[in-house]
DNA sequence: TATCTTTGTGTATTATTTACACATTACTAT
DNA sequence: ATAGTAATGTGTAAATAATACACAAAGATA
């Protein structure tokens, strides 16, 4: 028991977490990628993906590590949401938490729950169970931080791996901007931009028209859209804060 | 000395720094606050005024009450920049620093250098000492956002106590949005946003036609675009992250 | 009184946003 | 087959916002 605490400091440190906000958008509704804790505190309740950043390592690289550890989820957008620091957040001890979001397809992620999560799972936005911690808190501030960007022009196409229809696109401003667009001048708004690309495959099994399939031109999309909101690609072969700060450099 | 070593952990655990990126505008050029450093490391250089977090308080706490400590500035609008984490960034030990932003006019403060600063001074953005740390990254990272935050609409005003003319606002949008507004199209639209209100008061001193003088709606500037750019008045008052992030009080 | 400089107003042009009519293309039911 | 249903996709006009630029007004200076 002695043998444990082996690292001193002249002053109280506090210990630093990432906490990642994973919106999912399936194509109907809105959801949220949850924890069911494996470890005391709060074991078995529901919280955030995340944890403890390491010694050598950023906080961008303890966000990608610990999602990919507990969800499976890797390779997406996430951005930097903000710092939460209220003293008493965690009844452990004093924890700092970095917390970052993403908006992404759950068809693209075999969610699996692993390391310090038992279980890992796909909520409503309409009804998830409250997490723990200050989690709570934390969601609702990237949500309104996810839909700033979306009223600002974000055109959130990041979270498309693939081919994609206008009316999927229009359904997903619909939901997280909460304002009724108009559908057709929405229509002709997102077939005006240059990295929005016809293809020439229509979507199937449809029980009217089918829509127009359109892909993405990454590099104008890159160039035009994402230094505006701050969104990197975090992969797990990328190193230094410096790069994903200055650069939009791409596995 | 061995008194000293007191707190224990069980893991490694970063110290955590809050620092402040203060902008100033006088009226002519942008400038920058940095203060000489008055200990070791880098002792007699040049750095952005912040200090550790202490284990009572949050991040914002620490921003305010050290920009306060060292440069005498206090009550002024700051934004939650981002976690800059670099494993070596600093060479004492690990730390991550969480950055902060204002925008405030010089005149309004009265500088000195205190605690750990031995000086506190304002420099030209276009020509100030290299600061240590990665201070000059985070400094960067502050002016692109302050200038995305004008670029996208922010007007800026909450760095204006008292009263102000189109002109001097023109000012400072040309330098920050490093755009050539039109002078006349500017000056209409800002006096047709219904919190900026014409007083009956003029320029005085001037060589020429004197401007009206301006004043803010506080109140209407607030809820129309306060909670679009996240600006927060931090003041020593205030105590929870919870009221900071959901709220927007004032003094 | 003329000149200089900056402030403030007017006005026309262009671009973007919003509103809404309607044709098109599939499937489905009779 | 043919009509009905439910979407997609195109066209077009009006309203609003952004841009360009002419010029009058106010005070200091010579």
């Amino acid at each position: 028991m002695e043998e444990k605490e082996i690292y001193k400091y002249e002053y109280p440190h506090p210990a630093v977490t990432a906490d990642c906000v994973i919106f999912g958008f399936d194509g109907k509704s809105l959801r949220i990628l949850l924890i069911e804790r494996g470890v005391e505190p709060f074991k078995g309740s529901w919280a955030l993906p995340g944890g403890f950043v390491r010694i050598d390592e950023t906080v961008e690289e303890a966000a990608i590590r610990e999602l990919q550890e507990e969800t499976n989820v890797k390779g997406v957008y996430m951005s930097q949401l903000g710092v939460f620091s209220k003293v008493d957040r965690d009844p452990r001890e004093r924890v700092i938490t970095v917390a970052f979001y993403a908006l992404v397809k759950p068809t693209d992620h075999d969610v699996i729950g692993g390391d310090d999560a038992a279980s890992a799972q796909w909520f409503s936005l309409d009804d998830y169970p409250i997490p723990v911690f200050d989690h709570e808190q934390i969601i609702k501030a990237a949500y309104a931080q996810l839909q700033r960007n979306f009223r600002a022009g974000n055109v959130g196409l990041e979270m498309f791996e693939d081919k994609f229809s206008i009316s999927q696109l229009y359904l997903l401003h619909s939901l997280v901007t909460q304002k009724d667009i108009d559908r057709r001048n929405f229509y002709k708004k997102m077939t005006s931009y240059d990295y929005i690309e016809p293809t020439n495959e229509k979507m199937s099994d449809t029980p009217h028209k089918p829509s127009q399939l359109f892909s993405i031109d990454r590099m104008t999309y890159d160039s035009e859209l994402k230094e505006s909101f701050n969104l990197i690609r975090f992969d797990l072969d990328e190193k230094t804060d410096d790069d994903k700060l200055k650069t939009n450099k791409k596995k």
